[in-house]
DNA sequence: ACTTCCCCCGAACGATCGTTCGGACGGGTG
DNA sequence: CACCCGTCCGAACGATCGTTCGGGGGAAGT
């Protein structure tokens, strides 16, 4: 790898840092400067603008997710199979990209023009995917579009309040919330309860 | 109603829907001067400053979700039957009050000091309105932490795509989105094949 | 008529923003 | 040696930021 890359890329994972933690136009380029090591005009040789730097991020870790679930989703025998696979990928490489994907998640509409288009494009395609895998899945059931954002909400969500190093290992995370979104927070444990409860109501 | 509060209650709201549009660090006093008619020293009248306006929104938005929620929890006789309709509330609010919304959700961290504490106890009184109720069904199922956060990300999570007047009214959203929570994608409608398929892969 | 008080605003404040400029430094290459 | 080129930065640019200042207007009270 050329040494600019190198360097690049540690500006960019300095930036993903700050932009997580305290929000991309809250973020200076004073800010990422001091976070990243290099001097206010240095940065200026690697990017063109700030905006290039979310643009960079978010692309970058979009190429990362989107590689990764259809590398997950091909290995797995059957449609739930497969969906629960891309749901433990997701969930797992959320957890170990953090910064990278709370700004990916959280910093969605401040790309403008040609970036913003070419990231939209790219969460279309990972969008497509989630839905196309919830709609292989055999029976009736929910709208698959509304299931996909739900979904995505449920795991999205987690830069809000999950930390990897807490008490629920990011693998253990996956599976509650695969188990919960597959299987159900009631039906599948006590359907008869349920059942009952409901009638008795 | 005092003119004073009829006139702070209009700022409020074309400052939520400016903050939803933009975001908070994007949108400038000079924006909410335009947005709302009044004049940029103006506002300042009714408002010591812009973080006290996102505290406003924040906070009267959190009083009437938990009112809202204590009220509709309250009728319903069964945990289960109590859980759903707290979704049901949730999701229905949500959509009829989508900016001041999505300004809770998405601009969660940017106040500071004692409104941030302020508007810290008042979520955590919801999340734990909603973690007891998780509890209260009967039976074993998931981390209700987890649960709760899970959930919340699903119905957070439709401001990023919901759109009240498009083809799901809220009503029918919040009905999809309480049963995929409470019976699952998969298991409560076909439990049967779902097994089939795992034990066949 | 005079005072009071709330409501309101044009204009300006200092600070900080993203970006640019002109040049310094150092290691190949001729 | 001179020359270039990739790397880097101190200093400054104009723009815009949140906020404040000093005062005007108009209704109400006396």
């Amino acid at each position: 790898m050329q040494p600019f890359d190198k360097r690049l890329d540690s500006l960019l994972a300095a930036a993903a840092k700050t932009f997580a933690e305290r929000g991309y136009h809250a973020t200076s380029m004073r800010d990422l400067a001091r976070a990243s090591g290099f001097s206010l005009a240095g940065m200026y040789h690697y990017v063109e603008s700030k905006q290039e730097l979310l643009f960079q991020i978010q692309d970058r870790c979009f190429v990362l997710v989107l590689e990764g679930a259809r590398a997950a989703v091909a290995t797995a025998p059957d449609p739930e199979s497969r969906l629960r696979a891309f749901i433990r990928h997701h969930v797992t490489f959320f957890a170990s990209h953090m910064a990278e994907m709370k700004v990916l998640a959280h910093e969605e509409d401040e790309l403008t023009g040609t970036m913003r288009a070419h990231v939209r494009r790219r969460k279309k395609e990972y969008v497509g995917l989630l839905t196309e895998l919830l709609t292989d899945v055999p029976g009736e059931h929910a709208d698959p579009h509304i299931a996909a954002y739900a979904l995505f909400g449920m795991m999205n969500w987690i830069y809000t309040w999950y930390h990897p190093a807490g008490p629920t290992p990011p693998a253990a995370l996956a599976d509650e919330l695969a188990s919960l979104f597959l299987d159900g927070y009631i039906a599948a444990h006590h359907a008869t309860p349920r059942l009952v409860a409901t009638l008795g109501g």
